[in-house]
DNA sequence: AATCCGGGGGT
DNA sequence: ACCCCAGGATT
């Protein structure tokens, strides 16, 4: 297999002229059904479908990169009106391409596409090329937005893999795993190539991207309407809702503080109240520093005792939704608070039968508790 | 293969 | 503030 096939997102040798096929379309479980539902319910009226040009295909897939199709709908109105043809669009200058795509954002989107046109004006006789190789060496665009291209325009036999398809194809197949990730990329399209019809590939492209839009949604998803039901993996499963594996959270910023045990000496531990705002707010918690320098700080306005004194025990690391949150606990015996610092509402010495009782933090009252357990375990 | 890039819209 | 969306280019 030469290094040019391997890469190509089509199943033949070599596309033919013209897509005229025999009217045994595949009897594959996926494609039929799926065509029979886009007659009745896929989207017809897109206006890059009428008429369905190649240069009408490409800038709507172009445009609808990254972009939902309801909103990309009125600049692709604006834009091909302006300039109609893949020659218009070479001659202009490069401002003009971007004052009608103002709006739509992925600019480089705009700067790609344009330096496209004047490409094919140079080195394709004005217009788009039918081959796969020469669309994907032009900028902007890829390996599925060449087999859109080539699908939509001509009908030629080329797979797409888009976030519909391959949203559709992971719960069809129950595809574990982030369809980013290259083995699950890989996977879905070989899933996609292998469900190509023999024929209609306009419609069949058309459709995967409606049914993923329309049925096959990110959230509740309609399965009692969908043709592909009798045959996915996730309807059967009961995996709708955790398919495709969603992206994995990049690394979560993380914060230090400082947690201040103080036993005092009949071995109560001092708690204070979170503030009102925030993480655990209002919550009943440790004295917490950010940092060595501000735990000694509060150290010495509210305690009598030596701060050398206390005792680093193991941190503890508690993860929120939006960052990491790594405790150190330092632990002193037998201190008390200064003489001009009392119990009060927001700072009070707690004794072990009134833990219970108090709204605590889970990883903070796992601390506390264990002390209390370490007291008995050492005079039972 | 992993990372970066990009901007509007919805939540 | 965060995630999603008809991905591609770069390293």
């Amino acid at each position: 297999m030469s290094p040019r096939t391997s890469r190509q997102a089509h199943v033949e040798a070599a596309a033919p002229a013209t897509p005229t096929t025999p009217a045994t379309p595949a009897a594959d479980a996926f494609a039929a059904p799926l065509l029979a539902w886009f007659d009745v319910h896929g989207r017809h009226d897109l206006p890059w479908q009428h008429p369905r040009t190649p240069y009408r295909v490409w800038l709507s897939e172009i445009m609808l990169q990254q972009t939902q199709v309801r909103v990309a709908i009125p600049y692709f109105e604006r834009f091909v009106a302006a300039l109609p043809t893949v020659a218009a669009l070479a001659a202009a200058p490069l401002d003009d391409v971007l004052g009608l795509w103002s709006g739509l954002g992925y600019y480089a989107r705009a700067r790609n596409l344009h330096a496209a046109a004047r490409t094919c004006a140079e080195a394709h006789g004005g217009e788009l090329p039918r081959d796969f190789d020469a669309l994907v060496a032009l900028p902007g665009i890829g390996r599925s937005t060449a087999g859109a291209i080539l699908a939509q325009a001509w009908g030629d036999r080329f797979a797409i893999l888009d976030g519909n398809v391959k949203r559709v194809l992971a719960r069809y197949h129950g595809i574990d795993g982030w369809p980013g990730q290259p083995a699950v990329e890989k996977r879905l399209w070989g899933f996609a190539q292998a469900h190509l019809p023999r024929a209609r590939l306009a419609d069949y492209t058309q459709a995967q991207m409606d049914l993923g839009a329309t049925l096959c949604t990110r959230h509740a998803p309609a399965c009692t309407a969908c043709p592909l039901r009798p045959g996915c993996v996730a309807y059967a499963q009961g995996r709708t809702g955790e398919l495709p594996t969603p992206k994995p959270g990049k690394a979560l910023p993380t914060r230090e503080a400082t947690l201040l045990l103080l036993r005092d000496a009949e071995g109560r531990v001092l708690l204070q109240r979170r503030p009102p705002a925030g993480v655990w707010a209002q919550l009943w918690s440790l004295p917490e520093a950010d940092g060595e320098a501000a735990a000694r700080a509060w150290f010495g306005d509210h305690i009598d005792g030596d701060y050398a004194h206390g005792e680093a025990l193991d941190s503890i690391a508690h993860v929120f939704s939006h960052y990491r949150f790594n405790m150190h606990p330092r632990r002193w015996r037998a201190v008390a608070t200064a003489a001009a610092v009392r119990d009060n509402d927001d700072l009070r010495w707690v004794p072990r039968d009134a833990l219970a009782g108090l709204g605590i933090p889970a990883p903070v009252r796992t601390l506390v508790e264990a002390q209390f357990e370490q007291d008995q375990e050492k005079q039972p």
